[in-house]
DNA sequence: CTGTTAGCGCTTTCAC
DNA sequence: GTGAAAGCGCTAACAG
């Protein structure tokens, strides 16, 4: 019982033969160029579809010559996450290079709107395509726009800016991953009832504010045995974290759970071990954070962290890489392959 | 500030000249193909080395004319898992087709060793790979070590054959699975103490028994107020499952978890949900099981499940085709890319 | 508007 | 043992 999934495969030339026009016609017709009657469209498509005839990449890729050229713009500075793309992306070289497609790194500063604008402003008409890590911001939404019209293909990475005509986001939905949170620690505390601490980066941030949407939202629905205290804003930098949260403790006894919506985890974690420390006998806070870098991995070990919610970076990495190679090709995007999922990691699921 | 991953490409010709010999030389040497002299191999070895070069995948697969061919041996029945992974093959088609590969499928009885290995021999010499959900059997293994000496690339899928010589298996860590379970189920059940029923296809099945295992590791070791009861084999029949389950239920007033390690889980809710329904007021079973189907989805939208521990069946068809691919080529296997994680699915991050 | 043609960088005969 | 040469199925110039 023997199901072939794929028909035997034609070649332009068997299209061209079928529709009485030449190759060159084909091949205008199959990339929407003009210079071609309208009659003459409609028979060579008829035959496309008629035999639902796949060109061979292959074969058209060896045939153009000139490589592709990717841009990452990424944030400067040392974020744990972002690093990790980045050196996922190096462990493709040889894969990029086999296949003849040039990525190229820009570090920028993503906390400016102005300097990220210049940035992308800066690429325009030298790549083929452009993954941003983006600010929604009005100026960087206008940048990619210019980018897009200019003819490159645009993805966002991690952080989206919806509003613009990017071609694609390669992201988690923010909102679903506050929920998964707020769901965790509700159900992680358990019976007990009390308090919520966050902590975010800022409530500016697309990201971080959605997920403490999300996060809201499951907590006032689902779980009245807990109130959540107002954001703490950390700016994802451990020191400040680490005070803010050290001084909340001081004043809430009742405190049962912590979600740590971005970075700063050196600190947020330091403050809740000391406060471990200083009370035995009392329950664990349940701590839920985002990301499994070597520190969450290390909490996660410890059992001082709970569960990290976490976007795989090797997958976003590959698959912006991916996307951004079939928006060239004019293939179409395999959208389940390339969405990214959001992960729970417990200790026994570690990556 | 702009950093190149990827040095500019060479082509076999460069190498040629480099070495001092022709292109179908370096060709033989890149492919280790018989006739060349030792010391030419060497020198041409070197040319390479030294240039890192990365012979073209577009050209060399258009070069080589004929489609590659893989099979994908997959158990028959109506096992929702198994249809989920055939339909994201089907829905790779225009990829494939692309590519010019050729998948077929190939039906066969997992319960029986002898027609697997039958099913597997009848394979040998017409494909470049096999996927095959393999049964850790030695006639089984017997039937993949032939097929990878004629030359065949295989890979397991789900299920593995250690013991064998297969290229690669694509599927997860059952062990960490069973583990990352049971964790779920010590956490969720919090402070209470109880009994925890197993319901298992059949503890002959490597990947059942393996879940077993972990899952049984993490309950005598970190959750002392638990109390693990015998495995219940339902042959993964609905049936059968909800029989021995409400038995169990109905002996046991203390059940506070429920792990559900293979499929029947049509019977395995019916029996919690009967249950359920006569105890108002008590606290309720914490169910965890695997995979999320259109039935295991609906269970946990609706609370009577916990979580699916999930091993991605688009991920797993995608993998194991790429993996083919790439060995059939000859290239190397990215496996970060390729590794499959263990989901933990509740309700809030559904896929 | 449409057709002809010269490659792209490999693989694979077939000669030497 | 080694080399020369004919494609693979497209794309992109250039002619008409």
């Amino acid at each position: 019982m023997a199901d072939t999934l794929t028909p035997t495969a034609l070649t332009l030339k068997d299209i061209a033969r079928e529709a009485g026009v030449s190759l060159a016609t084909v091949d205008r017709v199959l990339h929407n160029r003009p210079g071609v009657r309208p009659d003459t469209v409609r028979r060579v498509k008829e035959a496309i579809a008629r035999n639902s005839f796949q060109p061979h990449v292959a074969a058209a890729e060896l045939a153009r010559g000139r490589a592709r050229r990717f841009a990452f713009v990424m944030p400067s500075g040392p974020n744990p996450f972002m690093q990790q793309i980045e050196a996922y992306l190096g462990e493709m070289a040889a894969w990029l290079s086999a296949r003849r497609l040039k990525v190229e790194m820009v570090a920028t500063d993503v906390f400016e709107p102005a300097a990220l604008a210049a940035s992308l402003e800066a690429l325009s008409g030298d790549y083929d395509g452009v993954a941003v890590v983006a600010l929604d911001h009005p100026s960087v939404r206008a940048a990619i726009n210019d980018l897009v019209d200019a003819g490159t293909k645009v993805v966002t990475l991690v952080s989206d800016v919806p509003s613009s005509r990017r071609h694609h986001y390669v992201g988690i939905d923010n909102i679903a991953a506050g929920r998964t949170a707020g769901a965790l620690i509700g159900r992680l505390v358990g019976q007990r009832s009390g308090k919520v601490a966050i902590v975010a980066g800022s409530q500016g941030l697309r990201d971080h504010a959605e997920r403490i949407f999300g996060f809201n939202q499951v907590m006032a629905t689902e779980f009245p045995n807990l109130s959540v205290l107002p954001v703490l804003e950390g700016r994802d930098e451990d020191e400040r974290s680490e005070q803010m949260l050290a001084r909340l403790f001081g004043g809430h006894a009742d405190i049962v759970g912590l979600y740590n919506v971005g970075a700063g985890t050196q600190g947020v974690a330091k403050a809740l071990n000391d406060k471990a420390l200083s009370e035995t006998g009392r329950d664990k806070v349940v701590f839920v954070g985002h990301d499994v870098t070597a520190l969450t991995r290390r909490l996660l070990l410890q059992g001082l962290m709970d569960a990290a919610i976490s976007q795989n970076p090797g997958h976003e990495a590959r698959a912006a890489v991916r996307v951004l190679l079939a928006l060239a090709r004019g293939e179409p995007i395999l959208s389940e392959q390339e969405k990214i999922r959001i992960d729970i990691v417990m200790r026994d699921n570690l990556p």
